[in-house]
DNA sequence: GTCTATAGTTAGATAGAC
DNA sequence: GTCTATCTAACTATAGAC
């Protein structure tokens, strides 16, 4: 049931999410699901919850690998995605009912808090193993890196296309190695 | 109406904005609407045409201006913006209905082509004039600034406040300035 | 725990008077 | 052109039986 939540926040956001929609995807009755959650809020946020443990973790899978710290961000970026399909966080800030919920903005906030985190402590490292120039500030090329990804499922559900997605993550990626140069 | 239906889509999105709501904001009745509008989706669609239309042309204004490729990006990343209302446009994404409909997509998909066109052209331009190494990437480069915004709007509203933006936008700054240089 | 019935509310639109 | 009345369906939840 939390996992048919997931997959319909991602796909149709928390205003198009439906109870109904939730029981007819998890093949479960209405007293079913109201037994087990207060109602659609907190069937939210324990989906909500759940897909931040799983992004997070996804992360750092690739970020925690071994290599340089253009390397690592360059894996991290050029991972698998189902680009189309866009972020399954990223989306709900476009929900202005999940941004309203403490309950439900809170985990968005906290994964991509962390995500910046993670990532400015690998540039952060490359920094000081003299990977990049000095003046390379890890915070905000984090926030970059970050935002590109972002972005980069912006522009290709724009355009239906895995390409400006793509375009996106090489341009940073030689951006990146440039300047490591 | 139409301005009504821009305001309504921007903070609620196609789904999350109801004829009615549109109808208290514009100070307009039922029949009023549906006289001018076969309905929410045509009325949509206008909406949608004009805030692209909006946005083509400020970012034209900062685009167009003198200087280097990395002044006017830079200037264009830069201007002031309300971030924590997102994008007007680059939100439509993240609503299925708007995906699905072609009337409805087509403005935001022509709405990212042309400024990643505009961001290529000015980048090519740099490129001739010598301001970057030649393995710059326009279009490429081009995509992950366009990326960037639009990711530094997703990870300000997750985050409720400017900051990651703003640290977006400076790390695109100074990688541009550091391979430029 | 799960089911069915019920209920108040809103969404989205049509009809017809003025 | 605009207004009010009306309509069907969906949304979100509660009640109470089993």
């Amino acid at each position: 049931m939390i996992r048919s939540t997931q997959q319909l926040l991602w796909e149709r956001g928390y205003v198009g999410t439906s109870p109904k929609a939730i029981q007819a995807a998890a093949d479960a009755g209405q007293g079913s699901m109201y037994h087990h959650f207060s109602g659609k809020a907190e069937l939210a946020k324990a989906a909500i919850e759940r897909s931040a443990t799983e992004l997070s973790a996804a992360a750092e899978e690739q970020l925690s690998a071994p290599g340089t710290a253009v390397e690592r961000i360059a894996r991290y970026l050029e991972r698998d995605r189902q680009v189309l399909k866009g972020c399954r966080i990223g989306r709900l800030t476009a929900d202005p009912d999940v941004m309203a919920d403490p309950a439900l903005r809170a985990p968005v906030e906290a994964t991509f808090r962390r995500i910046r985190e993670r990532l400015a402590e690998i540039l952060a490292e490359g920094n000081q193993a003299g990977e990049f120039p000095e003046t390379l500030d890890p915070v905000a090329t984090a926030a970059t890196v970050a935002a590109v990804l972002q972005g980069g499922y912006v522009l290709a559900r724009a355009a239906n296309d895995d390409e400006p997605f793509d375009q996106a993550v090489r341009g940073m990626v030689q951006l990146l190695q440039g300047v490591a140069s």
